[in-house]
DNA sequence: TAAGATTCTTGACTTAGTCTAAAATAATAC
DNA sequence: GTATTATTTTAGACTAAGTCAAGAATCTTA
C-alpha cells in the first residue's frame, strides 16, 4: 500500500521517501489536519520526522497540487488531500470545526467574479462561517440559564480554541 | 472631523478613546492595512500607541461589526472599514496585492452552499487567487530570457512577499 | 558502488499575536 | 466639579506557527 503512494509520488516527479510517503499518508487519513498534527502521526509511525521535514513534504505536496493548504483565519494551515474537485469549506467560529462542502454553483463555481482587474485567477478559495449545530446547542442552554444583557463585552474575541480533524 | 467618528464609536456602544478614534482612522485610510501598518500610522498621529491597543481596538471594531478582518493565506491579517456590503478579494499569489471585487452573483452571493450540514451559515468569504497584471508581465519577461525547464525547483514556495496596501 | 544531487536533522531565529498586572483614562454618581 | 468605579492602555514577557542555514544522511544515476 505504500507502493501506491510511492507511485503517485513519482508520477508527479516528486522523489520518494518515506517521510514524503508518511506525511503523504497522514494527510489522506486526516483530512484537514495541521501541520504539528502530520508531525505527530508520522512520528507515530517513523519514530522521528523533524518539524523542517514535515514543512518540507507539505510544501513539496501542495506544490504538485497532490494536496490542498487551507488557512482559515484563526488557525494553523490545513492539510487535505482532497484536490481538484473544487470544493469549500464549512467553518465553525466558536468550535473552529471544519466540514467540506460541494461547490454551489456547480463546476469552477465563483471563478468568475464580476470584475477581475486585469488578474488571471486560477482559483476561488471559499469559507462559509458561522456556528456548528453542537455549538448552537450549547450557546442556546447557556443563554437560557445564565444571559446577562449587559454583559457584551470583547473577552472571548474573535479566535477561538482550535477542534479540527476528523 | 474625529467627531463623526466618535459618534460612530458611540452609537455602535464602544467607549470613545483618542486610540480608537486613530485606529478607525487608519483603517479607513488605507483599505487592507495590517496590524502592524494601523500601529504606524497611529503613531505617527498620536506619538505612541502599544501594540496591545492596537490589537485590542481592532477587535472591538471587528466586533462590533465597523471593521472587517481578512486573513489570506500568509499574510498576516488585514483590515478594511467596507463592510455591510458583501464585496470579495482579489489575491496575487506572488506580490501579494489585494485588490477588492464586487460579489460576483449580486446579493449575498454564496451564502448557500448545497449543504450547510448543520450549520447556520453567517458569512461567506470569498478569497479569488491568481497573479496581478504587473507579475504577469515579469513573469513572462523573465521567462523569455532567462528559462531553464528543469529548474523546477521549490525555492520561491508559496507564502510570498507581502506589498499589500493601496 | 561511487559521485553528485537532493533531502533530512538540528537548533536558532522571526513574525504575528496573546497574556498579565499595574498605570492611566473615561463614565457615572454624588 | 469631584470622587468612585469601570474600562482602557501600557509595557514587556510569552506563545505558536513557521522559516533559515549548515552539516549529516539518503537517494539517484552512471
Amino acid at each position: 500500500m505504500a507502493t501506491e503512494l510511492a507511485d503517485l509520488l513519482r508520477r508527479n516527479d516528486v522523489q520518494v521517501t518515506v517521510q514524503r510517503i508518511a506525511v503523504l499518508r497522514a494527510v489522506s487519513d486526516q483530512p484537514h489536519i495541521t501541520a504539528d498534527g502530520v508531525a505527530e502521526v508520522v512520528r507515530a509511525e517513523l519514530g522521528v520526522i523533524s518539524k523542517q521535514a514535515v514543512y518540507d513534504a507539505l510544501g513539496i505536496l501542495v506544490e504538485r497540487r497532490l494536496v490542498r493548504r487551507i488557512q482559515p483565519a484563526g488557525s494553523p494551515a490545513r492539510y487535505e488531500d482532497r484536490v481538484g474537485d473544487n470544493h469549500h469549506h464549512l467553518v465553525c467560529r466558536s468550535c473552529n470545526h471544519m466540514v467540506d462542502v460541494d461547490c454551489a454553483v456547480g463546476f469552477a463555481p465563483c471563478l468568475s467574479p464580476s470584475e477581475s482587474m486585469g488578474y488571471e485567477i486560477d482559483e476561488a478559495e471559499v469559507i462559509y462561517w458561522g456556528h456548528c449545530s453542537k455549538c448552537l446547542a450549547e450557546a442556546s442552554q447557556t443563554k437560557s440559564s445564565e444571559y446577562h444583557p449587559s454583559e457584551q463585552r470583547a473577552t472571548e474575541g474573535e479566535v477561538p480554541q482550535d477542534v479540527s480533524q476528523r
